[in-house]
DNA sequence: CAGGAAATGGACCGTCTGGTACATAATGTG
DNA sequence: CACATTATGTACCAGACGGTCCATTTCCTG
């Protein structure tokens, strides 16, 4: 792409940037949408894993999560990018709210669990599997972190339960 | 200091780089001993993680690990520095798994549960918090989601248990 | 085929960067 | 005090960057 129509067409690399951003929110709220309407609980949270992280191909998965990788790296230098990128993030947080508020209506979590304490903790371990990615992790050592993680709050009955 | 006195003393900006790697993982290191020297097993692990997180200025906090922060900025930019930092990360990875020995040995693990299956997940957990640190969560946040996790796998009577 | 819109490839500009060279100043030591 | 070492500020270089401008070409449509 030549630099003239380049700049004619996005205005500048930073507008660029934003649009890239937008698209990759918008696409995963559509993933997000998509999942919810097949799965419910527990189930919806896998899949979601599953989908994001376990079914990428290696080169994908190397590069890791736009979002995260930008939370990360535009800290300080590019403020109000690295805040439109948490914002991204803190709406995958209220998908997961909801889906974990439906695993504890529905007795998937272990007692004493509540969604509101469990989901902060899951989206965390959801950052550093995709630090874990691109830090050249396997994706087989991903899933088996993921195996070993639902075992520890879900409920024996539902997929991932601990023997 | 003085562009001359500067190129004098490092060589180059990526040798100051190196050096400074260099320097964060020894002072990792020290810390690692030092507490292996105070205290074993889960209270080692929750011990590095107060130490590492709870015990950080706000500033210091919101800056995150440099060595994760160099694994997801350089990844395909400067593969050997990339390969650098993870390499140190792995050794705090070897920390984790004696003490995660030490706890199995003194069943201060929820039955079921095995260092070499948990250790990753650790880890992974703890670059999650680490970029949750540098999307500008706060100190209490973090602790909740560490002492949440903590809870899932530790026996009720160590420090962290379920109630 | 003709004509207008859109895409292209460069030439060009100012700025920033890592890095060098050097002349000058500060510093420590006999 | 004198001397050698070391640090400093500055001028300078080559290259990359984001961005603009424009002449030329491509392409779609009447």
């Amino acid at each position: 792409m030549g630099r003239g129509s380049f700049y004619a067409a996005y205005g500048s690399k930073r507008e660029l940037f934003q649009r890239v951003l937008g698209h990759y929110q918008a696409d995963s709220a559509a993933l997000l949408r998509q999942i919810e309407s097949k799965h419910r609980g527990l189930a919806a949270l896998d899949e979601f894993v599953r989908r994001t992280f376990l079914e990428a191909s290696a080169q994908r998965l190397r590069r890791g999560c736009l979002l995260v990788n930008s939370v990360v790296e535009l800290e300080g230098v590019h403020p109000d990018l690295h805040d439109e990128s948490t914002r991204h993030l803190r709406q995958l947080d209220r998908t997961c709210l909801r889906w974990l508020k439906e695993a504890e209506r529905r007795a998937e979590l272990r007692p004493g669990l509540t969604a509101s304490t469990l989901t902060p903790l899951i989206t965390s371990l959801l950052f550093g599997l995709r630090v874990d990615a691109r830090s050249g992790e396997s994706r087989e050592a991903l899933a088996a972190r993921w195996e070993t993680f639902l075992s520890l709050f879900a409920e024996t009955n539902v997929k991932g339960g601990q023997p």
